[in-house]
DNA sequence: CTCCTTTTGTTGCATATGCAACATCATTAT
DNA sequence: ATAATGATGTTGCATATGCAACAAAAGGAG
């Protein structure tokens, strides 16, 4: 399972922003950060457990999720390569993860260790400031990012989040065929629906030529019904 | 409306946690800070604004909105003495604000330059250092409540969304009564559901018994039937 | 290829809730 | 006190969507 991190190059990272490839390594074993790889629906972490690692995605993608009591989950978010993932509760000192992550796909993870993540150590860790500066800008965007998913999830119908998520990640992406990183199952829980209902809702936009889609692939047609949809 | 700051006490803001009320002071000109008093219903920004604030808030509750096109409404978070609102785009180096922010009764809040809080100054300001340290736990702090709003609003059932809600404020507060921060109609645009449905699940859930209300006083009854209504 | 599993789409039915219109109660101003 | 305004509760109706069960298509393993 350990690898030596020195072969790797993570400067394009954005924990990482600003850092030599040197530094990095120097700063990788001052972390003494662990590489894992996890299958396909296996757990890097679970709801409850102790927190105490911040995880990078070197391969692959995770989805944070909340289960709950009835069996129903939500994909609260998703990270993959270069992100990482669960760092806030490393800076407020939460002692509990409250929410999963799991791999969406066979994926690479780098585990950092909270603790020394966070305390500036004495020797050779002169970029260590740098990355918690980092850490910070990455905490403030993902806020961001947060409130447009309460923006997304609050859209009266499916309709709605369905076609609000898709225009957000083409905006983000810059194109207007995008392949998202969910499949149905995945993305009804992402837009917190039921996945039936979503596949309803989408032959229904294919068949009045609103967009048209194949597998995860997504490309708008017509852009004045979309305009439509938003406003009604 | 401008004020002289220095003769409050600003020592209990986590903003301003391990700073002592003379270097306050001295932050507080630094950041060439300003104090103004909003009205009931009014803005302090609007989305769309150019984002060049972060808001403390003195006196008041201001609720963060987002407005949208069909002239619906989501409350994503809310503010009250002493926390702070706005500081992500700050941090995140957003342009425009994309959230609106309204006063929810006569508020009184101190507007700090963004540019002047994020960057270290020169003289004087020792402390600046441990106040963006501070800035910085209040935003993980924030991330991690955003995901619980997430939870909270992703719940199947109106029943099950004000329950969510009113659990979590009361463990919070460790009472089991409380006094939350809305009326009805902005507690269903903070759960995103409509105002008279909301009515019609409170007055069930008092004719059964499982709590009793008045205005926005709120006290659990039956936890067990509380129980029972999350695992359903 | 065939078999098995996974993913995706389809459909009938039940229902929670959005919506609108109105009623009741509380609050504030004159 | 009276009036006006705002907050809250009530109710009938329409409907989007959750749910379940099944069908169809795609992908993987042998």
């Amino acid at each position: 399972m350990k690898k030596n991190l020195k072969t790797n190059t993570y400067t394009n990272y954005p924990l990482f922003k600003g850092v030599n490839q040197n530094s990095i390594n120097v700063i990788m074993n001052c972390f003494k950060s662990v590489e894992k790889e996890y299958k396909k629906g296996t757990y890097i972490w679970h709801a409850g457990d102790e927190a105490s690692y911040v995880g990078i995605v070197v391969k692959g993608q995770v989805n944070i999720v909340k289960d709950d009591i009835s069996g129903d989950r939500v994909i609260i978010n998703t990270a993959y390569n270069p992100m990482i993932f669960g760092e806030s509760y490393a800076i407020a000192k939460i002692s509990e993860y409250p929410v999963s992550v799991q791999a969406a796909v066979d994926s690479k993870i780098i585990l950092i260790d909270i603790d020394k993540l966070m305390i500036p150590c004495s020797v050779g860790c002169s970029f260590h400031n740098k990355v918690i500066k980092n850490l910070v800008e990455i905490i403030a965007k993902k806020n961001i990012k947060l409130n447009g998913r309460i923006e997304c999830i609050t859209k009266k119908t499916i309709k709605q989040k369905l076609v609000f998520y898709l225009i957000d990640e083409m905006k983000m992406n810059e194109k207007d065929e995008i392949q998202i990183p969910y499949n149905r199952n995945e993305l009804s829980d992402y837009l917190n629906v039921n996945r039936s209902a979503l596949s309803r809702v989408l032959s229904k936009l294919e068949e009045d030529g609103v967009l048209i889609f194949n597998k995860n692939k997504f490309r708008i047609l017509d852009y004045n019904k979309i305009k439509e949809i938003m406003e009604n």
